[in-house]
Order: C-alpha cells, then structure tokens, then sequence
DNA sequence: TATATATCGGTATATTTTTATCGATATAAA
DNA sequence: TTTATATCGATAAAAATATACCGATATATA
C-alpha cells in the first residue's frame, strides 16, 4: 500500500513514541498513541493500517511490529551516504551532529568555496574545496546532498549536485531550487515556520 | 480574511522571488510566479488574493504592492524576541545567525544546563546559565522560545517556557511536546524530511 | 459460561486543499 | 476605434485529507 506524505511526516512521531516506551509494554492501543501525540484516534489507525495489517482488537499493535514496520517503511534502516555543501554554522554544525545516524544518514565531508574553511573538524570529518565534489561523489556514490549555502548560491550548488549524481536533496537555504522531476528537493522551510510563530504571536497581540 | 496554514507556508516563498526580481520590474502575473515556482497559476492568484485583493487583468500586480502585503501577513515587520535553550551547535549556530532579523526575529541570548557552555560567543552574544532563565524572560519580555536541547530535555524546557510568559515555541527537538492550548508549538520536523528523502532513495533503488 | 468492553477495520461523511472552467476587463496591437 | 490577448476573480469540480460511525472480535470480568 502506497503511503501519502501527509501519513508519512506523522510516522516518525509514532516511531519516536514508541520507543521511548518502557520495555514491558508489548502492546498499544492506537487511542493511546493518538491522546499521547494529540492526533485522532481514528487517524491513527489508519495510519498503522498503510504499514502495518496487524493490529487486534481490545488488546492494540504489538509494539516491537510496530517498531519494525515503521522503521522499514521510514528507511532509517538504509544506508544513506550525504555530503553538505556550504561549511557556514549551520553546516558544521550538521555535519558534527551524531544524531543523524540513526535515521540512516551517514555524511561523509563537507564542501566549501571558502579556502579558510577547509580541513578538518573536532570530530575528525573533512571540509573539501568544492572543486573535489564532482569527483567525490562518484568515487563515493553518493545520492543525497544536503544545501547549508546562502540563498545565492543555492540554484547553482543544485545543479552541481545533479550533475555528480545526487538524487536528493535537503535544502536549507530560503529559496525555490528547479531541478529535473526524477530529484528530489526537500526543503527545510524555516522561513514558513518563523512566519507561522510571528502570526501567532501578532494575533494575540504581543 | 483568514489565511490558511497551507497558504501561509507558501508565502515566503513568494516574498523571497519578488524581492529577488529586478527593481525595474513594476508588475507581475501569478502564471509568472507560478511558472517559476512550479505551482499552479490558478493556485497562486488564490493565494495572492488571500492577503491583496489588488490584481488587475492583462498587467498582474504590483510587486511592490505585493511585497508590502507579504510582509505584513508574514509578521517581518514585527519584532519578536527570542532567546534558544540548549547551546550545543545547532543553537549556537542559530545565536549567531544574523539572518533571522530579516524575519523580524531578534534572538537575544542562548541558555544551557551545561556550566561549560555559559559564556559570550564570537559575535557578542550570552549563553547564560538555565536557572537564570525564567528571571531573564520576565525582564525581556520574551514571548517566542527556542529548543534546541536534546530530546530527553525538551519537555521540561517547554514547561519552563510556558511558566515564564513564553508565547510560542519554535522546537528542534525530535519529540512532540505538550502545552497549554495558547501555546503555539511549531516543530522543525527534521526527522519526516530525512524519511521522505530516503524513501525517495529507496524509491529509485539505491 | 455468559456478558461487558475496548479496540480494530471498513464504509461513509465532512472538511480542506488544489485544480479546472469561464466570463469580465485592462492593455496592446491592428 | 476595433480586435486580440493575457490576466484576474469567481464559481464549480476534483482530489486529498481528516473525522465520524458501526459491526466484528478478542480479552476481561461476572
């Protein structure tokens, strides 16, 4: 069964939810999930429903299928191999989070057009000038770049990554890239959320 | 007239390709926008319409016009005061980051449990000591919040934040937090962008 | 064993969001 | 001036998403 993104951004809080779990519950109701992450009960299980048939009456899902399915359905059990592209703060800051690896990503390096950033950081990951990419990600066969560059230099850091053939792409800097249909751009939309707090907090009157 | 939420994340979108245009371009059609944005014209009139009601056929609308409204809905115009709890890299990132004035966000200092992290940072800004964080906010008059701690910690400090007049939150943390109904609770949701990318990846068997 | 109950899963309905269609209109060109 | 065209804005349709309802069923309790 095929599952809509709309269920898909939901299914990483059901995973997380559920393996903070104390480990002698075998068993969960979709209504306690549901009142646990303020969603519809009914919603729910209809979300567990795309990934996992198996769940019984009166008694709920078994957590540790749950577990699986949705780790499955999620990928955090692929191997993603990812390089950034732009060494500022934010980039760094990526490239050194450990966190990552848990959902299957794995970065590599980085890659700058800054000469003063090059080298190596604390944690023992490289930053390479950004003539090294192309070469780079075919030795590596990379497939997911992730955009930590200024606005400006977004578009033409896309089409880099096209060109070395990265097949998705986590943008992080405020702009609408283009690519081919078969790539996958996701963008970080930080903007959209601060725009959604400074409403909220404009409609209350602050 | 009320603007969705679905709307509303596109509208950055828009401010940002018009404030890019060049400035002798007085006048420009949603088919314009749309194209360049890979959305739908008729999608963009809509949305268009939701906070200017000044479109005039055959020339479109006035993108000065359109760029003041935007930034009005938006809230760039507002100032919001903000202050991040957890100063690991992806906070201190966030600290120094002077983009986010742009969004009428003003990031006044950071706060961490950890004694080692208190301190000023290159640009000239305080992480202080969490126990001074409640008192801090109160003086301020801070009414958005910034998590960035690990998930363990973040409910705690969401509770920390409600206690201390905090308005809204803005949380990195990879965990659904808890709050009062007045409490706006925008995540970051990293975790549903790295699934769709790697199911993506999955997709095209890599 | 018989009954009660919480829960699932399917169907139906409601809501939201997006796309399509079409007449009206301001500008450009003939 | 007249005609052609690109665009708007309104209405309608379609698609996607979320919610409500209800019978079936596995477990618990009397």
């Amino acid at each position: 069964m095929s599952v809509s993104i709309s269920v898909m951004r939901r299914l990483p809080a059901y995973l997380h939810y559920l393996k903070q779990l104390p480990p002698d519950v075998e068993n969960i109701s979709a209504t306690t999930i549901a009142a646990q992450l303020d969603l519809g009960d009914v919603l729910v299980r209809k979300d567990l429903n795309c990934i996992s048939g198996a769940g019984k009456p009166r008694t709920g899902y078994s957590v540790k299928g749950l577990i699986d399915d949705l780790e499955r359905v999620l990928g955090y059990k692929n191997k993603n191999l990812a390089v950034i592209v732009g060494a500022g703060k934010l980039g760094c800051a990526m490239l050194e989070h450990s966190g990552f690896e848990e959902y299957g990503l794995h970065i590599l390096a980085a890659f700058d057009v800054d000469s003063n950033k090059i080298g190596i950081t604390d944690s023992g990951k490289y930053i390479y000038p950004l003539s090294d990419f192309e070469e780079f990600c075919s030795q590596a066969d990379v497939r997911l770049g992730v955009i930590t560059t200024p606005a400006c230099a977004a578009q033409e850091i896309c089409d880099l990554m096209c060109r070395s053939g990265i097949r998705a792409i986590w943008n992080f800097a405020p702009i609408h890239l283009t690519a081919g249909k078969d790539i996958l751009i996701q963008n970080e939309n930080m903007a959209a959320s601060l725009a959604l707090l400074s409403a909220h907090l404009a409609e209350m009157g602050c």
